[in-house]
DNA sequence: AAGTGGTCTAGACCACTCG
DNA sequence: GAGTGGTCTAGACCACTTG
């Protein structure tokens, strides 16, 4: 009698507190998701079936299914009907999905050691207009930033934003990181469109990073968007591919 | 009396044939989402409540909820409680959610010209071995392709599959691609872990892609596992950074 | 105060998978 | 045939935003 994989059932600790402000499907995704990471729900387990659970911690199936979905998306579970929901078991799966990519948004700043090199207002040019949608010549933000690990140089950051939106002093920059800022400036970040490319240093790139000319340099162009649709971070970024990549998880949609 | 935003009602054609075997929920969130493209909603308009939608369409609220839900996640949508459902106005919204990142799982080898190079069964190496979570030694396959466009050189893949999965016809690798074939046999790709960086090309590589030694090149290697946590392929792909780069739309997740 | 989305319930029937 | 997830309903109360 071959078990589909793992253990059938669930013997875990589960609960909700009803006198809390925090969503009873929150509750519970977080300590489904908090099982999984420290190995109570092993890969290829089976969770039981919703209509159990639900009786289990008093609550309806909906609110289970809620819970069950959110990891679903995060990719943590997969469901089968007919089977049931699974703990997926994939290979290194905690630190590899806020990397670099996310990470540079999400914290920005934070690494070891960044450096102000320009942080001021300029006209803007034609491509920085046409991806902030605001007019040419107008003013803008212009930062400039030089990231470090262990003391050499890893990315040089450039950075437009437009004026109405923040202060941006350059030693809260230094602390905090320009994502965080924003966050806290009330604007609620929504989507940005990358692209990632190479090329060869030119001159003043090379200096900047202690590269020399020609090297290959991995570059990155951001734009950033709040949730009302409107640009609010235009970033061009080089980076010393020796000491820098982009390590991110894909999930593939259904 | 200033509007919010837009045209605050839907007068709209929303239908939904209850005798179609597709969910209600999802032939809602079609029709929403087509009128978002074709821009019957413009940006920033408001939906109007879900109460009065549910009603309208003979619907229950849950599925409604469940409707719009769907395009939140993509990231066409914006609830605000107490505000309303707002088409987010994002410049070039549809040919920049699926780009070259995804388009390359979704449909490799669908490009213009595709050419097997080399496809065999060959020992696994130790750094293969480990992607593919194989015995060192044992037989994978071995696909090596070069991508054309207009004529020129774009992209050197070399991927690396469990020899247990899948017929690799070459013919049908240039005709239909990897990730296709895959899914064909049966395969739910799940997700993929994904590295992308930098490096001056190498002899080997400079002449298959028409460059000079030491050119810089745009590098990816990835692995992709399935919906049981199986490692279905790993490739390590380089680009020519002048006829390549990395396209997409991140969602900051809330 | 009125209107919105956010959460939650207690059922129901169906489609699919598997033994 | 038994068990699973997938979908759907018709309500309910709450938290938040805005005028």
């Amino acid at each position: 009698m071959p078990k589909p994989d793992g253990d059938p059932t669930v013997s875990l600790e589960l609960s909700v507190d009803r006198s809390s402000p925090v969503p009873l499907y929150f509750q519970l995704s977080q300590q489904l998701e908090a099982a999984i990471e420290h190995g109570a729900l092993t890969p290829g387990s089976l969770l039981g079936n919703e209509i159990e659970l639900a009786a289990r911690l008093g609550l309806s199936r909906p609110t289970v299914r809620q819970a069950i979905q959110s990891l679903v998306d995060k990719g943590l579970l997969v469901r089968r009907r007919g089977v049931g929901t699974q703990v997926v078991h994939s290979q290194v799966k905690r630190p590899l999905e806020l990397s670099s990519l996310y990470d540079d948004l999400e914290a920005a700043g934070q690494r070891p050691a960044t450096k102000v090199i320009v942080n001021t207002l300029v006209p803007a040019s034609a491509e920085v207009a046409a991806a902030l949608g605001v007019a040419e010549d107008s003013d803008v933000h212009r930062i400039e930033r030089l990231r470090l690990a262990h003391g050499e140089p890893m990315a040089y950051l450039c950075n437009y934003l437009p004026t109405d939106l923040l202060e941006l002093e350059t030693g809260q920059l230094e602390a905090t990181g320009l994502y965080r800022m924003m966050r806290s400036a009330g604007i609620t970040l929504h989507s940005a469109r990358q692209s990632i490319g190479a090329r060869g240093a030119i001159a003043v790139e090379a200096e900047r990073l202690a590269e020399e000319e020609g090297a290959p340099l991995l570059t990155m162009q951001r734009v950033t968007f709040d949730d009302t649709g409107r640009a609010v971070e235009f970033g061009t970024h080089t980076y010393r591919p020796t000491r820098y990549s982009f390590e991110f998880q894909l999930l593939v949609r259904p």
